[in-house]
DNA sequence: CTACCTCGTGCAATCGATTGTATTTGTTTA
DNA sequence: TAAACAAATACAATCGATTGCACGAGGTAG
């Protein structure tokens, strides 16, 4: 009744031979007789026998698990991510592990820890809000473990890395708000540990400069990423005597939020005041009235390549000794909607 | 250089004592002496060492690993789901592995062929569109290894479910039409494979029946969700001599194309047709004319009731003999906007 | 007829941790 | 002083699969 998942054991013991002949002739190995082979595959098929990864990770030193951890599942761009990261593992007959930060350090680690237990081959990450020590990971890196960033990726030197760069799509947008006739152009940005290269308020500067237009820092505000931040934030921005008439968001939820607090104050979206965003997530193309302009920032893509690197340092890991840091860079584009 | 995980075998050897030792200390056996304990859990602390999951395995039969087998990653729906499955699962100190079978049922099969190599503890299964057999599924449990379905419900007797009744909110749905004024409402349906139980659409027949209006088969219309069909299933709906004022949509994303497309078609939305649909994602509150009303499914609840029950499932398992098969019934809310 | 080779199989060690059963060491008691 | 006992630790089998090596049967050549 309690049946338990075959093994070779039991091949061998129902066709009378060796457990070592079962294996042998489950892998094709030359020394076997064509008729042993036919007989153990033929029973291997009707016991809808399976091997065990666990046992295999004993002599082979890989489970072919890779681990995600990310800060959560909800957002669409980390689902994005995943998606690719699942749908490139698959191809290589690699499964996935997931874990969520939740935003908290102690749970990054705990998970961390979960997943060496479990012997991950390779490990894919975006930090947490509140990760500022990677000691957790370069323990990982010291067992050979391979770690590979994405998106939220640690500002450090030896890692590898892939992540978009925002700063011409920054430039780009602030070209495309003076072209539409804004002068006065404001920035709400997000946590400063999510903007560790800053790129895009050095794009915002950059921008600036390149339009000749003088920065202000009062059009610069800021946002946890809450909604109510999001809208304290915009508050500020029309408070100004001197308002801007065209806003920059942290990403495209701060924009939103931000729109939906401007309509309540009354003001016409894109008359009153314009909107460009970062991330161009899907939702934002069933809008009436989206964004009008927004950075896609590739995050299935990301996963895509960020799983691609972790496999070639996965399976070059044990021929050569020393493998240089790679850092993949894509390149952030405006949509204009 | 190429470090590997520590053992316990190591720790032995560094302190000259045996392994069982080792993992007694380890463990607070009360037969090994206060020192030695501290000694091996020092040198354990100093050297990193987490005990290797997959020779825990051999012993304990556990992986304390489930699978997840859904559609997709990318719908914020099953995101939802996964972001509950996983935090019930880590509350437990199990972690999960993920599949997506992008609706096909050959690729649902190989992922349940990976999940068994790996010997997850259960599974949570939301079936794809083209599952029209249950075998690879039966199969896991002959040998003893527990499925809970999520949602997405096979029509079976003999199983583990956890889903979302939609009848009475359908009914609902209908009912606050009515009162709104409306007496001609359509039906944009999903595909068959998706609607076993068909409660929307009993629940739109009880509903006007419940009104004493009379079902006209003219108003039920086909999306296989893509934007094109729902555009046609809705094209057909204005169409009509007689045309529906309002609408109730299999989803969210349904509804969203069919008002786009609406749009489009100079008809005014709230106006000259209104909108009902299924799901209440949360990026439905971004927008500015959202449907009318929206069933809520309570995707999150689902992945946390699903992942209570496997577990509940998982470790009976070992005691009792035979587990009666569990269905958890959430109820659906019409949310109104 | 024997020495040697080839082909097909089996034996046994291994991986990391657990656990029942020795075995050692030290202490107490008659 | 020896016997008896308790405390602490070691030994060894086990789980499932892989793999180097050994071994036996059969064939061929000298």
């Amino acid at each position: 009744m309690e049946k338990k998942l075959p093994t070779i054991k039991e091949i061998a013991n129902r066709l009378n031979i060796s457990i070592s002949t079962v294996s042998r002739a489950l892998h094709d190995h030359p020394s076997i007789g064509l008729r042993t082979k036919m007989q153990v595959k033929k029973l291997a098929e009707e016991l809808n026998y399976v091997p065990n990864q666990t046992a295999i990770f004993f002599k082979q030193r890989k489970t072919f698990t890779i681990g995600i951890v990310l800060p959560n599942l909800r957002e669409e761009y980390f689902s994005l991510a995943i998606s690719g990261i699942e749908e490139t593992a698959f191809e290589s007959n690699y499964i996935a592990l997931i874990g969520q930060s939740l935003d908290e350090l102690e749970r990054e680690k705990k998970i961390i820890e979960i997943m060496k237990k479990h012997r991950v081959d390779g490990l894919l990450v975006s930090i947490s809000k509140e990760t500022n020590s990677l000691s957790h990971f370069e323990e990982l890196q010291q067992f050979n473990i391979p770690v590979v960033y994405f998106d939220r990726v640690p500002d450090a030197p030896d890692i590898h890395s892939v992540w978009c760069s925002l700063y011409h799509s920054s430039v780009s947008a602030i070209d495309f708000l003076v072209k539409k006739g804004h002068k006065r152009i404001g920035y709400i940005q997000g946590p400063s540990t999510l903007t560790i290269k800053n790129e895009r308020l050095q794009g915002y500067y950059a921008g600036l400069k390149k339009n000749k237009l003088t920065a202000d820092e009062s059009l610069i505000v800021n946002s946890d990423l809450s909604a109510a931040s999001t809208q304290a934030a915009l508050e500020k921005l029309i408070a100004l005597k001197n308002k801007p008439t065209a806003v920059i968001a942290f990403n495209d939820y701060v924009a939103l939020d931000a729109m939906q607090h401007a309509r309540n104050k009354k003001l016409k979206i894109n008359k009153d005041i314009c909107f460009v965003s970062y991330a161009n997530l899907p939702i934002t193309h069933y809008l009436e009235t989206p964004p009008l302009a927004s950075v896609e920032q590739f995050p299935y893509e990301q996963g895509v390549r960020a799983t691609e690197l972790l496999l070639k340092l996965i399976e070059t890991k044990l021929e050569q000794e020393t493998i240089p840091y790679e850092n993949v860079v894509l390149k952030s584009e405006l949509i204009i909607h």
